[in-house]
DNA sequence: TCTAAGATGGGT
DNA sequence: CCCATCTTAGAA
């Protein structure tokens, strides 16, 4: 069995103003965490694109608050939000400091660790273990407590795999976003095509 | 202070 | 379809 070999992404991959082109190119990277002792690793199958500056969608938009302030720092770090009051949703901070955008993770194909993940995740069919933004970040360890972590630290990180296979990309509506009107129709949700990892397809916003 | 709503997920 | 669960933003 051949071992794989990884490159951490380095800065300049993240401090770069193209949000949605960030958000197509981390389709297959591999998100690697070593969190409260343990080591995992997911490969990002599925991501959405939030802009600060023009996208109603995108918690920073018009509001520059504490829970917001890490999106408007240098890209590179990670945005945990809690939704619900329950889900810890893993996002990643891109453009140079003062434009606050970032990239939702919503779903991983486990690569690293799966034991661990089913421990963290409890009793759930192994099928179910990443696939949305709260779940992955659940089995990876990650936390809101997160929020503001270098990802070019050895805590979090991502890494591209040398010599990975080519894979077709698919392009749709971010999910769960219609409470932003027009800008719900963006196409900045962005898939791994036939991945059996991606989260649920729901209804699509529509227009009135 | 008070309150409504939310970038979900799991069960019925 | 239903609802747990609690932070946050914005209003009062």
């Amino acid at each position: 069995m051949d071992k794989k070999q990884y490159a951490k992404l380095p800065r300049a991959f993240y401090v770069d103003p193209d949000v949605v082109k960030i958000a197509q190119k981390l389709l297959g990277k591999v998100v690697f965490t070593h969190i409260d002792g343990i080591f995992t690793a997911g490969r990002i199958v599925e991501t959405e694109a939030y802009c600060g500056r023009n996208d109603r969608a995108c918690h920073a938009f018009a509001r520059r608050t504490a829970r917001t302030e890490v999106m408007y720092g240098p890209g590179g770090q990670a945005y945990v939000y809690l939704c619900y009051g329950i889900h810890h949703l893993f996002n990643i901070v891109t453009n140079e400091a003062g434009l606050a955008d970032a990239v939702l993770v919503r779903a991983v194909e486990p690569l690293i660790g799966l034991e661990e993940m089913q421990q963290r995740r409890g009793c759930v069919v192994p099928a179910r273990l990443t696939k949305g933004p709260g779940t992955l970040s659940q089995a990876l360890g990650i936390h809101t407590r997160h929020t503001g972590t270098d990802l070019l630290g050895d805590s979090i990180w991502i890494a591209e795999e040398l010599h990975a296979k080519p894979f077709e990309m698919e392009t749709d509506v971010r999910i769960g976003v219609d409470y932003a009107g027009e800008d719900a129709l963006l196409p900045w949700r962005f898939l791994i095509k036939d991945s059996p990892w991606v989260s649920v397809k729901k209804k699509s916003p529509t227009r009135n």
